[in-house]
DNA sequence: TTTTAAATATGACTGCGGTCATAAATGACT
DNA sequence: AGTCATTTATGACCGCAGTCATATTTAAAA
């Protein structure tokens, strides 16, 4: 008896539970249909909670904000982009190298749909420094941080190298280069640009040895 | 006759003249009250307009958003910083310790009123992209060019370096740790962070020779 | 001075993100 | 089934940036 209750009780199928999860569901499910059809600036909040059949303050008890929303897709996509990253783009030697196709491939991912990228470049810098936790910014920097240790081990990265100092560089060059790649009126190959970029910070810009 | 009229009609001076500029001074004098008084965010133009004396729609005629006006106050900011570099920062021989002067003047100005930088390093970037001019951040990019140029020209910058890529790389450097420094929750000194950063440029991180 | 054209001022209004007091639904317990 | 506590839903409402049709002011022409 006492077992049947509580098992009843702490299910995670409760009927609650599962209200929740279906009206979570239908949030992201209309919300991603109508940001595709009409941009996400044009998408209002009054929209999605009609098209959802939910009340308005509904959707603020499942987001704190639009933005949160947004953040959410933003996650989903760096996460997978980071999965395919650890599979597929170490395949080379050199930390050099290593490092570039990171980018390369990461770059590439956002070359693919550049308005998409720009929305969420955007909605990021938008609130940075904003409530807003700040894990996702730091994928790409940890990632970039384990290369340049394991670069130092292998011995073709000075072991004189801060490995966090480096990786933010990195990754502050990255972040940078994207955004006037981003916004800029001429067209041109971030991939290449980025590659440049590595190949100054690795060999150093400084005349002489040190 | 002719003459004075025609003196009457494009004179600077005219009364339509005068009043612009009184109300565009009144708009600066009181809306920079306020912001210092109760901070940014919690001024609205309502109360601006109220204080000013003058309609909400006047505002807009004078400014297209609330933004544009705080993007006024930040390039003021900007442009004095940079006017006392040039006269004072620039003492030094060597490229590299230049290039450190002028950051880490630029980031001692920021330490100093962290919480002012802070605003408006924020709204700068809530608000990059979106239709407002670039201009700003290029000042630092093209000092930085500049000093590199110069830095080919006396032999201790390499030649192979392309400039443009470099005065990127490093302002992409300045503004990320900045923006870290900001938010970060513990204290450390940004000068001296981005000092050991430029040092990494310069040297490169990559072991060997080129 | 009077008329006409152009620049400028104005505030009611709109649209949107977000809040909050209240209502409805659900689960625990008897 | 009935009662009570807790979680979840709801939409009228609010604050604020920005718009626009209309009114006012200034300059030029007659």
């Amino acid at each position: 008896m006492t077992i049947v209750i509580m098992f009843q009780g702490k299910s995670d199928v409760s009927l609650r539970e599962k209200k929740k999860i279906e009206t979570r569901n239908k949030i992201f499910e209309v919300s991603g249909r109508l940001f595709k059809e009409k941009g996400i600036e044009n998408t209002t909040v009054d929209e999605i909670v009609k098209e959802a059949g939910i009340g308005k303050g509904t959707f603020f008890n499942y987001f704190p904000s639009k933005t949160s929303l947004l953040l959410y897709f933003a996650q989903q996509k760096e996460e997978l982009t980071f999965s395919q990253i650890k599979n597929e783009a170490l395949k080379t030697v050199s930390t050099r190298e290593k490092i570039k196709n990171v980018l390369v491939f990461v770059a590439k991912t956002n070359e693919l749909d550049k308005e998409l990228t720009k929305i969420f470049v955007f909605e990021y810098m938008r609130h940075y420094g904003s409530s807003l936790d700040k894990r996702k910014s730091h994928g790409l920097s940890n990632i970039l941080y384990s290369l340049i240790e394991d670069g130092i081990k292998k011995e073709d990265v000075k072991s004189t190298i801060d490995a966090k100092k480096a990786a933010q560089i990195i990754s502050a060059i990255y972040f940078h280069s994207l955004v006037e790649w981003l916004w800029s009126k001429i067209d041109y190959s971030f991939s290449d640009d980025i590659s440049g970029k590595i190949d100054i910070v690795f060999d150093g810009i400084a005349e002489g040895r040190t």
